[in-house]
DNA sequence: TATTGTTATACTCTATAACTATA
DNA sequence: TATAGTTATAGAGTATAACAATA
């Protein structure tokens, strides 16, 4: 997506114009830093669900990253074919998949968490790092949203 | 999208993460918004770009929306049906079709950047007005990225 | 009867290729 | 031949419904 003109400060200056586009960027960066690990950003979302807790099944997997188990599935067929990760049936309850990382796949996280780390400084590359870490702590506060306003307003 | 439980701090303090829903959130807070007057985000950011410049072909008003062509079609379609815009063939080149707002679409462009006024201001509420207005000034700053650093570094 | 993983299907958004009518 | 609009088609990404195996 370019524009080559923009869209006018009208479209410019739209919190909903601004994120999208943000969002865009951010994810053409991150997929640039991790395709030397063949991976993209959903993967490594995946990954890092399973590097930050105990191993589960599938559907445990897809609530935690908010996605569809039907979505899990083909997901963790292509992170399997790359060897990243591993399913084995649940031995108390053989209906489920218990999904874990392999030691390729945690090298491969930590190598991969290096490059998002790399994508997000040049993403904020920008900003002033006292902006950089505001805006991260923005990010967090307005996506938290556990909806207490910020001085006992409304 | 909803988590639920969320997917630990590996994951949801990622900056690809935390965009991602943010413009989720953001959509849904604006299509909730603009819902009484029959558009969405994306139909909205249509009007406004025929709001702040002189009428164009259809061709300009995709490159100004970073859309393609082909998809414009449709969603001018849509707004057409709506009777918010009018196409007419131009005078001297009878290839391109000339798109304006229609008068309904001026007052409804009006009604509905209120009702976008309104959804941003329901999605920054967590924050305080100052920090919501760095957040905005640091979001503008980082999708333009005209590639200066802040202070000379890098 | 309910749940897990799976498959088939469909829907949204978007882009590419090909067609038409003009230039 | 090149361009503007259109149409048909296809590719992501995601969800719903139905099915098999298991509980």
């Amino acid at each position: 997506m370019s524009t080559s003109e923009g869209p006018g400060p009208l479209v410019s200056t739209r919190l909903g114009y601004l994120l999208k586009h943000a969002h865009v960027l951010m994810s053409e960066l991150l997929n640039k830093a991790l395709a030397p690990y063949g991976i993209d950003g959903r993967e490594l979302g995946v990954l890092l669900v399973l590097a930050g807790h105990e191993p589960g099944s599938q559907q445990q997997v897809a609530q935690r990253l908010g996605v569809d188990r039907t979505t899990m599935v083909a997901l963790l067929d292509t992170l399997e074919d790359k060897g990243l990760v591993s399913r084995h049936p649940h031995a108390n309850d053989r209906r489920r998949n218990v999904v874990e990382l392999t030691e390729t796949g945690k090298k491969t996280v930590r190598q991969a968490i290096e490059a998002s780390d790399k994508a997000e400084r040049e993403f904020l590359a920008p900003l002033s790092p006292q902006d950089a870490e505001r805006f991260r702590d923005a990010l967090q506060t307005v996506v938290t949203r556990r909806d207490q306003a910020p001085d006992g307003q409304r």
